[in-house]
DNA sequence: CGGACAGTTGAATGAATTCAACAATCGTGG
DNA sequence: CCACGATTGTTGAATTCATTCAACTGTCCG
């Protein structure tokens, strides 16, 4: 059974991710770094509130709305993405089971970018107001945000490199490969998995367009280094695609 | 005469930054959003060490060094880029007096990217270990380094939307339009200014070819929206510029 | 079943790159 | 203070990788 997690909070500690347990919203997993004592736990048990579903499709939050909730995803996927003034859209990316969403607008009192359901997903929302509340009480859990976040910016700074330096067979390989390991962590398949985003949305958020993204997939296939039919992907030769995705 | 500040220290509040003064650095800003305390400041004070200059050229770090300093930038500028395995390299970031380094890393033993000083430039360096002391003492201060970082992401953010979907002129007018909003908050001439980076530095940033950087400026001036004269830059037109920055 | 959407593939086009040659400026050492 | 080599910037021509446009197929879901 593919995409099916084995114990969705059995992540590896040494990954640096403690499994949160979330009174109002069940089991999940906030991926918190480690470093919390259990204090701590509660403190965050206390704030977590409001677990919600979207189904696909469905919005979050807008850009311009008063920023209210963090966002932690507990099951399916959501994008998030940012536009110009004529509208174009970059995505900023994809989020799975146990990241965190709203992390950019802390220091804003409106969301800055769009998020969207790619799939029925289930979330907690974590009121700003109370989280800011929670961190004046306690320093370790805010300096572990302050890790969350540097962490955020190192991604994001990868994604920068993608996009300015690397060739369309890198970005894809690159992306697929980024899945892969998000997947394992969480205890999914690293080598099988469903893309629940489109190939549309795929090449938007690699700077590509939609067809070059079908005809390198198409190429990848050819060679051998992937199996794919539309949204299930099995990546067949990892350590090609490495190769690749390194340049 | 140009790129002279008026004063240094006198950014306006409105913008959200509060001047803070360090003992042992002289008056210079660190450019944390309001919020702040007396007793906030003292602290910020014991902790900011280590003044440095770095002549142009020279590096303040390497990636895989361990993670010592924060660096606030008091005067001149620094450019932070990463790699790829197989050499090239992407610039993450041009930094101007009262700017952070090092943001990103808090979350790692060691530097994930590299900096270099683009001319003669004098830096506070912060140790990590007295800085985490500090944020445990006064979460206020913590709390305006999850909103510093929160800017961070959504200027990276930015970034990957003119890396994925801007046109060469696009991104030149995005690219000149932010250093003036940058140095204008500075009371630094925000249509009159030195670049203190080389063309093949901007085209490595914003994902172009250092001769398509040459070209757009080129084309700039023909149509009389700036005049340069190789690092000299004279924003003449900002209201067209700001146009073709959206597109 | 049918209409809409998502994905695929081919051909033509184009924006930016690469390659190349040259010009202007910097800075260092005599 | 000047000269000269190195660096940085500029411009033209050829090339290329990815895009755009277009047509078509497969799949999902009401």
């Amino acid at each position: 059974m593919i995409n099916q997690p084995i114990r969705l909070v059995s992540s590896n500690p040494t990954l640096g991710c403690t499994p949160i347990t979330c009174k109002d919203c069940g089991v999940y997993q906030l991926c918190l770094p480690m470093g919390l004592n259990q204090s701590d736990t509660s403190l965050l048990d206390s704030i977590v509130k409001r677990k919600q579903v979207y189904k696909r499709g469905e919005v979050l939050y807008r850009v311009g709305q008063p920023f209210e909730y963090i966002y932690a995803v507990r099951s399916g996927s959501v994008k998030t993405y940012i536009f110009t003034d004529d509208g174009r859209v970059q995505i900023t990316g994809f989020h799975i089971a146990g990241e965190l969403i709203g992390l950019n607008d802390i220091d804003s009192r409106v969301y800055s970018c769009e998020a969207r359901a790619l799939e029925t997903t289930s979330v907690c929302e974590v009121s700003i107001d109370r989280f800011q509340e929670l961190v004046e009480k306690s320093p370790s859990i805010q300096y572990q945000m302050l890790k969350i976040m540097s962490g955020e910016i190192r991604h994001n700074q990868e994604l920068m490199l993608l996009l300015g330096k690397k060739s369309a067979e890198e970005r894809v390989a690159t992306y697929l490969l980024s899945l892969s390991r998000r997947f394992e962590r969480r205890n999914y398949s690293p080598a099988q998995f469903n893309l629940s985003m489109s190939r549309s949305d795929i090449g938007n958020y690699l700077g590509l367009a939609e067809e070059t993204v079908c005809r390198v997939l198409a190429r990848f296939q050819d060679e051998g280094l992937i199996t794919s039919q539309r949204r299930q992907i099995n990546l067949v030769d990892m350590d090609r695609l490495k190769n690749i995705a390194r340049g």
